[in-house]
DNA sequence: CCCATAGGTAAATTATAGTTAACTTTTGAT
DNA sequence: ATCAAAAGTTAACTATAATTTACCTATGGG
């Protein structure tokens, strides 16, 4: 048990989004509070750990998107979090045309 | 045909990077660019659809993660782009086991 | 009820992203 | 080899994100 939990700080988790359901940046940031709030963290753990600071953080927490991308990733990565990226027009039946793929977009 | 094509504007279209690949933005900055060039946008098509200057996109295309995330899904949006969010420890084998997900982190 | 701790907000300042305009380089079609 | 258009760069300027510090509120344990 780490000292902080011995001082008592509570921090009440609160539930991963779904997500499988497409991105949007509310998603994004409930993801991470949630996951921030599952591994008992609070915003001045992290904006300590990654010298960010907490109003920033919590920009990013309430979804708003006038925040540099890098800061965003610093977060994702520190709580594991990572995107994929999806094209939308990319076929998802990929069956063998012989077709050359310079039509993928 | 376009006004566009007849008046001789060629973009060279360029290699779609491969999206199961884990996530870094030099990723995303190829992503964009091979989207574009498939589409046969040039930077000032974009950036004048857009209102965003050629400099901020040609940051974006090059994987500067220095720009704000709003610019950034601006564009992805444009070119049919999209993000999903992965939990790294999020587990597949995802049985039910009859205990409680909150502990899914 | 206290009191400590976490979340959240506000104002002033600093740092820097973004724009504009002009210019250079690269590219490819003819 | 020329020419036009696309890509990329630069510098000065403007807009605004980020920080700092200080506050306020909410919550839960004792």
């Amino acid at each position: 048990m780490s000292i902080k939990q011995t001082l008592g700080r509570v921090v009440k988790s609160t539930k991963m989004p779904d997500l499988t359901k497409s991105f949007s940046s509310k998603q994004l940031a409930e993801a991470i509070t949630a996951k921030r709030t599952g591994m008992k963290l609070t915003l001045v753990d992290v904006s300590a750990a990654l010298s960010l600071s907490k109003p920033t953080l919590i920009k990013i927490e309430k979804g708003d998107t006038n925040v540099k991308l890098t800061n965003i990733l610093k977060v994702m990565e520190y709580l594991g979090l990572s995107f994929s990226l999806i094209s939308d027009e990319h076929r998802q039946n990929n069956k063998i045309t012989g077709a050359s793929d310079d039509q993928w977009y």
